[in-house]
DNA sequence: ATCTGATTGCAAGTTTGTTTCATCTGGATG
DNA sequence: CATCCAGATGAAACAAACTTGCAATCAGAT
């Protein structure tokens, strides 16, 4: 459904920007890519309206909030049958420990990952989402050691 | 070496706010949870400081960018030595198609996510950081289907 | 050549972020 | 028990950023 909505140079350059840090001034980007802060909020705008930017927000270090462990986990389920995938879909997605959630090809199904305090909470969680869940057939469970990377930006340009 | 910064009532509810929307006015966080606008700037910037808050990006689509495939790969490498894998690290991380990177406990020893443009674009990036590197044992693909749910978003309070 | 639609920069207007300052609170001290 | 002190707060003034209106510009189509 979304065509690519072109982006010129222009718009790749202040999504750049606006990826690593969305609070620079407009005008500090009009000056980076040499435009005029109205045109970098018209820009902006635009792309936000458009579904390019899909949101603003803040990045939290889980572990000083309390959430130090970072797991993933391979789900594979029983069946394939769309109904029960999408309740699966559904159910991953309303956990608020399940930051991510994606349904993929290959040797598992599901492969999610969960930020959690202990890892009994971790435990509890497992029981909940698979051991209960008659579709799920088994699930393995990898645990970070160091987040080298994260992040969710894109390149562009 | 972070000890918690002890974070009351009053942080949690800001940081849950601005994990949404970071554009939110200090006015309208400070009315939802009954504080000043000073107030909640104060306890921002201090979250901030502290590296509670680690940054604050714009998210994108990345199919709206011309990156409609997201890859998951599990990384198996031949020495754990401490010297390979931190120059495994390293790799991984300069790469901008690499969004995510982990080192992980389990049956693999890494695990990346991959956004990028093309299968082709997928398969000469696996020759380049997995085929030319020797200190790659094996690796295993799974292409996402369905971005269930995507955030980097700790729950807090 | 002209028209049309989209984009731009400037300047004014509005909202938001930031600082100042006086006050208040709770805990430690004399 | 009074005092002091450190930390946090709200109101108001202030500064900065965002937003809008408008005239000018440009490219492509007629």
């Amino acid at each position: 459904m979304p065509a690519l909505p072109n982006l010129d140079a222009f718009d790749c350059a202040i999504l750049a920007i606006l990826q690593k840090d969305n609070t620079t001034p407009q005008r500090t980007i009009g000056e980076a890519v040499n435009l005029s802060a109205p045109a970098v909020q018209r820009r902006i705008k635009r792309m936000e309206e458009r579904g390019v930017i899909r949101a603003n927000v803040a990045l939290v270090d889980p572990a000083k909030v309390g959430h130090p462990i970072t797991i993933f986990v391979e789900v594979e389920v029983e069946s394939e049958r769309a109904e029960l995938i999408d309740a699966a879909k559904r159910g991953f997605a309303a956990v608020p420990e399940v930051q991510q959630c994606y349904y993929v090809t290959g040797e598992a199904d599901f492969i999610l990952v969960v930020t959690v305090a202990t890892m009994a909470e971790y435990e509890a969680l497992t029981r909940r989402l698979f051991f209960e869940n008659n579709n799920v057939k088994r699930f393995r469970t990898f645990v970070a050691m160091d987040r080298v990377k994260v992040g969710l930006e894109v390149p562009v340009g």
